[in-house]
DNA sequence: CAAGCCGATCAATCATAGAC
DNA sequence: CGTCTATGATTGATCGGCTT
């Protein structure tokens, strides 16, 4: 389902002019989290980013400040509560520490520190 | 529905474009590296330094022009010119003075 | 060997600043 | 002053590497 419809505009490939380089092709999986669609279409997964609810967030938001790291049972049982998929609250759960260690880092020394000598 | 979500829990979004300058640094070094516009901490510390914004934001900057870049190479092309013939003369000075400074320095 | 975490990145989207 | 585009930030999810 690749198909390079036309010639890809680039018919002058002298000179410095930019070239295709492999970062340029990289392209992601789509997501498999989502839980099997329940429109009927058998195993096709959404493959599209999930929207959480206020209230889905507000709940992993509290369950974040009371542990920042999850057990497999906390998991289950949040999992089912938000109707989220287990692999959904361990991924939101990693997700929420690395902006919380981006937060801390960042509120730490906005003005001229000292140290950049290194 | 509730389109009306986080209405002001997004407020903090007042964001302000970056100045000319630091843009012209943060695109020099992007089309600089274009094979691999990929700066490593280190890299991007010192463009923050030089850009007078965060890490962070140097990280979002280049996430942005990655993904932008190569959605439309096209739209781009123009601007990739433009700075690789600046980085061209920047490259030939430095090679003049690295001449310059050799025959001086003959041992 | 499988599973979780980290750090970086992707990719789609939000909301605004700026061009016209 | 309203509309359209450029751009910074946010975030659910992926990728590769390392640890448990």
């Amino acid at each position: 389902e690749e198909q390079e419809p036309p010639g890809p505009p680039e018919p002058c490939p002298n000179a410095s002019a930019a070239q295709t380089f492999d970062w340029m092709r990289v392209k992601r999986n789509p997501p498999k989290t989502g839980k099997t669609s329940e429109l009927g279409l058998l195993g096709q997964p959404n493959a599209i980013r999930t929207n959480f609810s206020t209230k889905q967030l507000t709940e992993l938001e509290k369950e974040f400040h009371f542990n920042k790291y999850l057990t497999r049972a906390r998991r289950v049982e949040i999992a089912a509560t938000l109707e989220l998929n287990e692999t959904q609250v361990k991924i939101w759960f990693q997700n929420r520490r690395m902006k919380q260690k981006k937060r801390e880092k960042e509120g730490l020394a906005p003005a001229s520190a000292s140290g950049a000598a290194k | 529905v509730m389109i009306l979500r986080s209405r002001f829990l997004d407020a903090r979004r007042k964001r302000r474009n970056f100045s000319k300058q630091a843009t012209e640094i943060l695109n020099e070094y992007f089309y600089s590296h274009l094979s691999n516009p990929y700066p490593s901490e280190e890299a991007k510390e010192e463009l923050a330094k030089k850009c007078s914004i965060t890490v962070s934001q140097v990280s979002n900057w280049f996430g942005n022009k990655r993904i932008r870049y190569k959605k439309n190479i096209g739209k781009f092309q123009e601007e990739a010119n433009l700075y690789a013939a600046k980085t061209a003369v920047t490259a030939a000075h430095a090679v003049a003075a690295a001449v310059q400074n050799n025959q001086t320095n003959s041992p």
